[in-house]
DNA sequence: TTGCCCATGTAATTTGTTACATGATTTA
DNA sequence: TAAATCATGTAACAAATTACATGGGCAA
């Protein structure tokens, strides 16, 4: 290990929260107190575009660490039912903790992007040229659904006032599936020069220099 | 649980590989023997951009794995020593079996995003404006030298007719940080627009918030 | 001779998923 | 009254990271 990585680890005992757990205080910042299943429901209409859609049960965890913590805080409705539905509300500690966390200084970090398609596209000496542009097709077609989607979530956030920033970054994800769009458009194109005019060898065999 | 998600269940005893693996011996269906250290260091400047950047550990575990499952062998550079260089080459059965998955019919699935900014900039009712404006230009910065780093990756690929597919997917890339350098500019031009019109008046400059 | 890069690996821990179990309420 | 949806949770496991340990080769 390099002294300029070593730099970067923890001294602090207190060990940070995982991204997870911020976004779930996150949906609790806005007002009102939701259950562990319309938080899911939730980030899987808005966060899902351009964050994460974590299993339920993680949903759960998280509640349960969050309120161990003190930063959030739950009511069960039937009085000592066991497993009751149990409805969450972000407490002043929580607010305060989120808001270090997404107003401070510390970097937001790069995005990171895991494309399936774009994995096989460069593999595409093991596919079938034809096979390949079906997936770039099927791909368009879903990012089409994708879209809509966004565009459903921003129809109704765009509306009340309190949800600016949503919608905003909802504006930002329909934009970014529009792109898509238009980056998959171009690959179709690039593929089918690769496959039309020369020819480009598909073959997997033969020797050939070492990357790096 | 509903019936159609019942119906995604695996019934087959042997369990499929995860992504990583497949990313592995993608890396090693490129001619040539290469030992872990350099498959990590070949997907950083490579994968990373659209799929992948695994722990070190992570790539070991999986060569070992791949291994096992005669998906690929190694080849030590020292006789009998402990801990010896190791080079990785695909075997047939492994070649057939990337070949499987990368260009079957299976579904590659929706690409997955994670934005730690765009989280930040939907709770942006709780940082600062001019913090959620900083954020956004190093972004925007970091995005420019990722930019020059895929482009970097390109000019090399770009030369070998063998990295053809990889130089499209790299293609693919340089257009994809393009389409977000853009959209981080309209997003600072929306975020303006928020922040600028609620916000305190400016007497000199009267209406028309929305800069160029 | 210090420090960086190359190179491989183990151990501990965390994160996250899938499968399972349970039962209430709502809708067709 | 059957099915879907709402709702919470446990258990087992898989995936992945961080920290640590080790040591060779090379260059300023």
């Amino acid at each position: 290990m390099t002294n300029s990585q070593k730099q970067k680890k923890q001294e602090s005992g207190k060990r940070e929260l995982p991204p997870t757990a911020w976004a779930v205080l996150g949906l609790l910042s806005f007002p009102g107190e939701r259950t562990g299943y319309e938080l899911k429901k939730w980030a899987d209409s808005s966060l899902r575009f351009f964050y994460w859609s974590p299993a339920i049960s993680q949903i759960y965890a998280e509640l349960r660490r969050l309120e161990e913590l003190g930063y959030a805080a739950s009511a069960r409705s039937g009085p000592e039912e066991v497993r009751a539905k149990r409805r969450y509300a972000i407490t002043e500690a929580g607010r305060e903790a989120l808001a270090g966390w997404a107003g401070g200084t510390a970097d937001a970090g790069p995005p990171v992007l895991k494309h399936g398609l774009l994995l096989r596209v460069w593999l595409g000496h093991l596919a079938e040229p034809e096979r390949l542009r079906a997936m770039v097709d099927e791909h368009l077609e879903r990012t089409r659904g994708e879209l809509a989607a966004v565009r459903e979530a921003l129809a109704e956030a765009g509306e009340v006032p309190e949800w600016a920033f949503p919608a905003l970054a909802l504006r930002w994800s329909e934009r970014q599936h529009l792109a898509e769009l238009e980056l998959g458009e171009a690959l179709r194109t690039d593929l089918a020069a690769l496959d039309g005019p020369a020819g480009v060898a598909r073959q997997a065999d033969g020797d050939a220099p070492t990357p790096g």
